[in-house]
This record gives C-alpha cells, structure tokens and sequence, in this order.
DNA sequence: TATGAATGAGGATTCATTCAT
DNA sequence: TATGAATGAATCCTCATTCAT
C-alpha cells in the first residue's frame, strides 16, 4: 500500500518510533531485567509518554516479541554467511564459536535482553516469543555436529545433543559475563574455540 | 520484633516453620518462576496465610535470601567432600563436575530455584542475595584451577579464569534443562567430564 | 473551527462524511454495545482514521447526539403520518403501535443504537443527549390518550399516563429481542395491538 | 471449616464487608449506570481503599455476579411463595405482577442496578452473569401462561410467548421510571393488572 | 480535510507489606 | 504465633482528545 518500507504499511516516522521504543526496551532490559522493565520505565528512559508505547505496539508481548525477532534476524545475518562459508567440521565449529561471541561481543545489550527474555520466558513451562528458541538454537548445532560427524571430520566417540548442549552453554553465558571489566571476551572466545576443538576433533590441538 | 541475625534465638516451632515455608518458596519458584512466585501463590501452596510469611521473614527479600543460603549450603555439604577427597588435578575436576550434576540430579527443584533467582537477581548488575555468588563460585574453581596449574597436573596453555567460567556455564545449564524428558544428565555428566579433560589435561582421554 | 449549530454551513462533502459516520457508528452501538462502541472501533469499521471523527464532531457526545436526533426524526418522518392519518381513538392506538413496531423491524440497528444509547445515557438521571426523551415519548402518548379519552373513543376508567408508560415498554423492549431467531415481531406487533386494543376500548374484541 | 455462615468458609468480618461492597455496589450502578461503576468510584463511595475491593472478590465480575445472583435469590423469596400459593391462572398473572411491583417498589436500586447489568451485559452477545436470565425470566412466565392456558383458565387466542414478553416489559421498565417522583408505582402495578387481565382472561373486567 | 502521533486520565488487577486481634 | 484485613504502589491497557502537518 504504501512505500518500500519493508512491506508493511507504517510509517516512516512510526517506524523510527518503534525503532527508538525497541532500542530503549533493549537498553532497559539489559539493565534492570526482564521483569523491571515496565512500560512505565521504558517510556522514562526515552522521555515520552507511557502511552506512545501502546500506541505503536499493541501490547507488551508484542513489543517484546519484536525485541527478540529482531535481535534474533541480526544475529543470523552476522552469523550465518560466516559460518556456512566453511567447509570442514572444524572449520565450522571454530566459526560458529567466534561469530557467536563476536556479535555478542559487539551487541551486548542487544544479547543481554535477548537472555534475559529468553530465560523469564522459559521460566514457567512455555516461551510465547522465542517458540522454544534456545531449544532450537542447540538443536540447529546438534544436527550440524551430527552432519560432519558423519562425515568423519569429527571423532565418533561424543554424543552431538551433550555436546550442542555445552558448547551453546559456554556461549550463552557470556552476555552476563559482559559487565564484569576483568572479562576478556575475546580472550574467551579463543579458550572456548579450544576448548571445543580438542573435545571433538581427531587430533590435539 | 524478628531480629536479621543469624545468631538462631528462635524456637524450635518457628524454625520448623521457616524450613516449611523455604521448601514450599522453593518449589514455587521451581515451578513457576521467580517473576511468579508471589508470596500469596506460596501461602497458598502450603494452605496458611501470607502473613505467616512475613511473620517468620523480614521479607520476601529475606525469604529468597534464606532459600539461596540454605541451598548453597546444601550443595557445599554434598560437594565438598567428595571433590576435597581428590588429590590430583584430573580427579578433583572429574569429582567437581560429577557432584555437581549428581546434586542437580538428585535435587532439581532447589537447583532450578536458585538459577531462577539468580538470573532474576543479577539481572541488573548487583545482586542482593548472593553477594555475586556465581562470581564466587567460579572464582574458587579458577583458584583451583589455577593451583593444580601451577603443580604441573594441568596443561599450562590455557587461562584458569576463563576455563572455570566455561565449566560453570555448562554445569548451571542443566538444572534448566532437566524439565525436558530427552535431557539424560548423566550422559550429559559423562560428555562434560571428557570435554573439560581433553581440555586441561596433557594427553587426550 | 467547527461551529456547533445545526444551522448548515457545512459543505456537502463534509455533510456525506458525516452520514458516513454515524452510519457507522449506529452499526457499531448496535453491534457491540454502547460501551465497547469506541471512536476507534467505528473508525475502523469505516476504513478511516479516528481523527476524523474527531474533525468532523465536536466529540463523542456530539456523534452521539447527532445519531440520537437522526434517528429520532426518521422515526418521527415514518410514523407521525400514518398516526395523525387516523380518525379515531382505536384506530389511532393501532397505528400507533403498528408503525412503532414495522419501524424497529425495518431499521433493527437504528433502534438498537438508540436503545443501547437511551440506557447508557438515562443510567445516572440526566440525559445530556436525548433531553429525557423516552419521557417525551410516553408523554406524547399520554397525551393522545388523554385526548380521545374525553372524546369518548376509549374507556373511562384506565390511568393515561400508566398506559403510556406500558405501551412503551412493550414497544420498546422489540429491539433488544430482534437478535432471538425465534422473536417474530410481527406476530408480536398484533399480539400488542390486541392487548392494548382490550385495555382501553370499550368492548372486547 | 469454618462455623455455620452458610456453609463458605468466610469469617464474619468478611462477610460483613463482602456486604457492604455489594450494597455499595449495587448503589453505585443504579446511581451512575453500569459502565461508569468502576472498583474506584464503589471504594471512594465506602471510603475504603481500591484494593479492598480485591481482596474480597476475585474480580469485578466476581462482584457483579454476587450482585445479580443476591438480588434474584431475594427476588425470588420474595416472589416465589406468593405466587405459588395462587391455584387459579388469572389470581396466579395476578400475584405475578404484583409481587414483581412490589419488591421492585421496595427495593429500587437493587432491581435498577440488576436492570443495569443485565442490560450493559447483554449489550454485545452473550451474558456471562446471568445466562440469558431475562430470557429465562420470560420463558418461565411463558410456561406458565401455556399451562394455564391448557387448562382453560385463559382464553386460547394469545401467544403465551409474546404475551410473557409483554407483561415482562411492563414490569422490567419500572426500575427506571422509579426516580420520576410522579411515578406513582402503586397505581401502575394496579393498572398493569387491568391491562393484563383483560388480555388474557375470558370475561372483561 | 484528513492523518498519524501523542497525551494523560482512568480502568482492573496483582503484589509486598503492615497492623490489629 | 498466626490470621485476616487493609493499604497503596505499580503493572498493563484502553480511550477520548488534541495537535502539527
């Protein structure tokens, strides 16, 4: 109906709100957690009134959901191209590790509300916004590691869900780990691509 | 007027009903969520009234404060034993892993609990309960880490810090996980204790 | 600005939207209630933007009244003729009746609206729109009574203002009952005419 | 549990204010109509604070229903006996009416805040306080019109329906007309009577 | 004329906490 | 000790209205 705004039919000043409202929602989660994060004091933060939230989210949930699609389709187009630029298993899981905790590195608040999100939502038995997102994440490395597992690039001896299950765990917790200052990312980063590498490949490092 | 001490002038009744009251918070919390569990959804749990909670706690404050102490202190209890019985670097870490998933194994409420709280908790950047406990507990493990470094049992070749930070993340994973009935912890126990050995250890399993 | 007045310096444009409107919004009162009945939701309904209604209504009470006094006169427009054509007191009573209820079966959203809109507007004592006219109506009534009373054409003996105030309710209760697929309002039309015809005529029937 | 309070398990005091809300309740909605009774104008109107409101019922719907399901059962009391104990049909319509009048006339705000709910709730489609109670108000007056009928008590010409329709009209819309200070009810009730008997039974009056 | 944007008040509800009994 | 009662703040949400463009 209306411009090449992406398909929908908001404006584009509407669309700048939103991005403004998403962008202070991130901020805030990453702050004070998931269940601080009122409307109230989001609105706060960006000087507005409470109101200008509802007016361009129907609601909290859809807000939030819009947080999480929206982090979510960044993370995979920083990540994806990097890793299925690979060819070898190693190759791949290096790249899965280090573009994981690169874009981590480089939007922590954007990862930090992503968790925090995730982890409430989870908190009772179903997730409304991620649709069992962290499963899928793991399980999405799951069937990579059993791919070239089959493919003998790695050793046969380790079960791939365990092991999807650790290695996503080593990257997850990072954007917690952020705000401590002695925290070396990247340092991080290299520990964890060893740690994983000696646990799957054929030969030491 | 309750005294915030810890130096136990109470009666036996009232520390029966604090145990009570910090098992039925524990299990509400497990269940639903820290977000959730309202001290009337835990008075309802245990069919009293929510002025007994405040009764016997100074608030809720005090009352997840007390399910944090009290379930630390349990999982010292079961822990420190069986990982101080170890004398060389490879036996302490396979014991530190080993009881560590055995006693979120064999105590799945108490475990999700204290995820959930902490998660909620540190959410900001400080945290009133655990006096950065996950800190703590990854700083003991680095120092151990670190000594059995320094005696030759581990490689040198990686960073203490960050390795206990990754062993942490993929042992506080699992009580999260547990609600999924293909979760098997003790395969996933067994993976975990391979990962880390092939990584701190000199030759591979 | 918009004036107030009824005295027409409206354009014809601005005059069709506003048909439009309270086309709408009739639907609308019918469909949902007087209290769901947002200027939001009508706007919807039409496809155009709330403010709208807002440009071309002082406010909701205007929309409001407008639908009120619209409606009041189609009614009047349809029924004061074939009312004022009869002669004498019975036939006047039939006419009366028949043309109220062949009115609410033809327009049933138009009725429902005023009736919905009556109700929550009568509710507190005063009616800022419809000038307390479900009064005037049996009033009216009471009136045309009273006249063929003391020309003979009905009984003496029956309280005019009381007949008018149960004439009324029988007629006005129709709209409400439209929504039944088993209400026949025509079969319910002359059942009135009969009740009333043996409350205030001479003889039976 | 508890003591012989009717067999809930609420304490005196509980009930003594479940009361009063209601009784303020009911005042409210027939003072100021039924959408603009919110929990905050009832609690002002008691000097209490909102959340007392919440405390003793699990909602605002939980209050309106206590509101209809108390004023019908009184109604009822009230009418039930004095019109069972009539055996022929035109002394049993009469006793309906009468007594229908009468508790009204005794207790108008109850019947105008009951008028109120039931309209307000009917609006959109359903009605989830009264299941359709002013239907089964009618149905049951059209049944006993149908036997009475049968038995040849009145005469067979009229639809017992669209008669029960009718006579529930008449008595419906006195509520409302209570705070005409010229209403004079008694005489209503007295003319209602005549108008229905005549329409119903065999001899004029 | 029409629109989207923003506002602020008010609604119901949940909750931790306090207090008298 | 324990309970029920009450409070007031905070939450999300809806709505009529206003305003600049």
């Amino acid at each position: 109906m209306r411009s090449t705004n992406g398909g929908d039919n908001r404006t584009f000043v509407s669309n700048a709100r939103r991005a403004q409202i998403v962008e202070a929602a991130i901020e805030t989660v990453a702050e004070v957690g998931y269940a601080d994060a009122s409307l109230s004091r989001i609105a706060v933060r960006l000087g507005i009134s409470k109101g200008v939230i509802s007016y361009h989210f129907a609601g909290k949930d859809d807000l939030i959901a819009e947080i999480v699609s929206q982090v979510l389709q960044q993370a995979r187009a920083y990540m994806q191209p990097r890793i299925e630029a690979q060819t070898t298993g190693p190759q791949m899981l290096r790249a899965y590790i280090e573009s994981n905790l690169e874009f981590i590195r480089d939007n922590p608040n954007q990862l930090r509300a992503i968790v925090e999100i995730v982890r409430a939502t989870f908190a009772g038995a179903t997730s409304p916004f991620t649709g069992g997102n962290r499963d899928v994440a793991s399980q999405i490395l799951a069937e990579l590691l059993t791919r070239f597992q089959a493919d003998g690039d790695f050793r046969p001896d380790f079960d791939p869900k365990a092991m999807a299950i650790a290695i996503r765990a080593v990257i997850d917790v990072a954007p917690s780990r952020l705000t401590d200052p002695e925290f070396d990312i990247d340092k991080y980063a290299h520990e964890t691509v060893t740690i994983f590498h000696r646990a799957t490949c054929m030969t030491g490092a």
